[in-house]
RNA sequence: GGCGCGUUCGUCUAGUGGUUAGGACACAAGGUUCUCAACCUUGGAACAGGAGUUCAAUUCUCCUACGCGCUACCA
């Protein structure tokens, strides 16, 4: 039977850091194992469900590059088979009508009233105890032809348990005493959230479950309607929660953005960079690679793998890399943190995610970051149609020493292969480096105190440098180099004064690639008019 | 309260009845005859606690503590 499993959000706002790794996990086993990925949006709570989150959610799916297959299904659309399902089980004795009058919900503090009513009743708590539950059913008939409001309650055994191999935690199991004769249908007539997850993934023909681990107590409850449908359950995959620092719940209430997948959308994020950090929270690769290790050879006495080849350990998996290790088995048992603090820009959020961006960032293929870096430019209205290639079909490696022209395509390519390096996200295309592509930039004025006030002769030898810089006919980094080193000796200051401080005016902060590069990218005109400027200065 | 799940460096984690308990991120120091958040090198940093089994326990068992989840006519 071929694996189908779905992802199952409900669209009550964005998509959260959890959900977005269920969906991952999801979509990861189903490649794997050549199924299918299906969407299901659980939009039943119509109090709580909006269509902007549902787009929200889908955005943020998409952004991660989780195409699903299969028509989206939508719940709600299916609110009456799930009461047929619940009449069924109603006429053939597996479910009993329920006349308690509806309590009002506190809705202020529902989780505390939950909490208090477990506190008092502190003791063994019979869930078998609704008066209703033997009720006859000519009695139930007529009191419901009557018109009397009712819910209608799963009928749970007396004696029991609920049992399911968990691929994650192993073998789960739960008393029936332990769980309530839980509500299929409301009073009003809305199916409830387990009835109806039950019955679409059956509808859907859902092999596998592969969820949160909040959703532990829920299967068993869940299980109990398959059996009383007379369906076999699918099989269950619970994954571990993703905690707050403090080990605490990563909500959205008290956290805030730092939980959205669009957060890091816009934050520029590389979508594979995230998704690679995401599927590392909570599973671990079995065994990275090692066959690769080539040649055991001897060479007496080196004994050693040639290590270039020993890609084994490395973090960095491409989505086909994750698709081709990804095993339910591998996933943890204990909860992650993520981790992050707030009001640190630098540590805004985890650590290790940032690290993985600048990586992505600076090693992947220059042909796949370009559209990232073109996007990013754009919405910063840095962008110059002269930067795209497309159609020209140029040979980018060019040999020799010859200079592309300044703003081409050929520039643009070189520029930001060169300024990738210490870059984290593709916000720095705009910010950090946006003199690169821009006249108009700031200058950090702690670059500008530590690279040019404390240097006040610079005031001074920095025009007079680009003076010197007039007469290089061939604007490139030997010819700078050997300029630059003499006109040093000239002033008799170190080499560093003359280029941090050129750097500061030339990008108008105090890091960035060898200041050489950085002439040479800038270009000698561009080199000349910033030197000679003294905005910086003031 | 009940039920369930969990516990290896600050964080993500590897690992085994006998290991110098490994890696990554972060951090620190040094280097890089121009900076740096990049790069290179080095360093500090962990088996929650207690019993038991065993020649030997981080690893197996039990207990405790702590954390998390669920406990709704929400999803």
């Amino acid at each position: 039977m071929t694996v189908r499993v779905r992802f199952a959000p409900s669209p009550t706002g964005y998509l959260h850091i959890g959900s977005a790794r269920s969906a991952l996990f999801n979509y990861l086993y189903a490649r794997k194992m050549g199924g299918k990925f299906l969407l299901r949006i659980e939009d039943t709570d119509i109090a709580r469900s909006t269509e902007e989150s549902a787009r929200s959610i889908l955005e943020g799916l998409e952004w991660l590059g989780l195409d699903h297959d299969e028509e989206i299904v939508f719940q709600s659309d299916n609110a009456d088979k799930h009461r047929e399902v619940a009449k069924r089980l109603l006429s053939e004795g597996k479910a009993y009508r329920d006349f308690t009058p509806k309590e009002v919900p506190s809705d202020a503090n529902i989780k505390d009233a939950i909490k208090d009513r477990a506190r008092a009743g502190q003791g063994e708590k019979n869930m078998r105890g609704n008066p209703y539950r033997e009720l006859s059913a000519e009695e139930s008939d007529s009191r419901a032809a009557a018109g009397e409001p009712f819910a209608i309650r799963l009928k749970v055994a007396e004696i029991g348990k609920t049992s399911f191999e968990d691929a994650v935690y192993g073998l789960q199991e739960r008393d029936y005493a332990e769980t309530e004769d839980l509500v299929l249908l409301r009073s009003d007539g809305h199916p409830l959230y387990n009835l109806a997850v039950v019955c679409d993934d059956i509808e859907m023909a859902i092999t596998d479950v592969i969820r949160g681990q909040d959703h532990l107590t829920n299967t068993h409850k869940q299980i109990l309607i398959y059996e009383a449908m007379g369906v076999t359950p699918p099989r269950f995959a619970h994954l571990p929660l993703i905690l707050a620092p403090n080990k605490g719940k990563l909500s959205k209430r008290k956290h805030g953005e730092i939980v959205s997948m669009t957060t890091y959308r816009d934050a520029g994020f590389l979508a594979p960079a995230f998704r690679n950090f995401l599927a590392l929270l909570g599973w671990t690769p079995r065994t990275p690679p090692a066959e690769l290790i080539v040649g055991d050879t001897e060479v007496e006495g080196v004994l050693l793998a040639d290590e270039s080849t020993a890609r084994e350990g490395s973090e960095i998996l491409s989505l086909d890399e994750m698709i081709g290790l990804f095993a339910l088995e591998d996933i943890h048992r204990s909860n992650a943190v993520f981790n992050f603090k707030e009001n640190d820009p630098r540590h805004w959020t985890d650590d290790k995610a940032l690290w993985m961006n600048a990586e992505y960032i600076r090693t992947m293929p220059l042909d796949e970051l370009l559209p990232y870096v073109k996007a990013e430019l754009k919405s910063a209205k840095l962008w110059r149609d002269e930067y795209d290639n497309a159609g020209q079909n140029h040979l980018r490696e060019r040999v020799g020493s010859s200079l592309p022209e300044h703003g081409s395509s050929e520039w643009y390519e070189r520029t930001v292969d060169l300024i990738r390096q210490r870059f984290f996200t593709l916000k720095d295309f705009s910010t950090q480096g946006r003199a690169y592509f821009s006249e108009d930039f700031d200058f950090d004025s702690a670059a500008v105190e530590k690279n040019l006030k404390k240097f006040p002769d610079l005031r001074e030898w920095l025009p007079e440098l680009a003076g010197t810089f007039e007469g290089i006919d061939n604007f490139t980094e030997p010819a700078i180099e050997a300029v630059v080193k003499a006109f040093t000796e000239e002033k008799g200051t170190k080499l560093g004064v003359i280029m941090n401080g050129a750097r500061t005016l030339l990008t108008g902060v105090a890091v960035g690639p060898s200041m050489l590069s950085v002439f040479e990218t800038i270009g000698k005109e561009k080199s000349i008019l910033r030197l000679k400027s003294q905005i910086a200065w003031n």
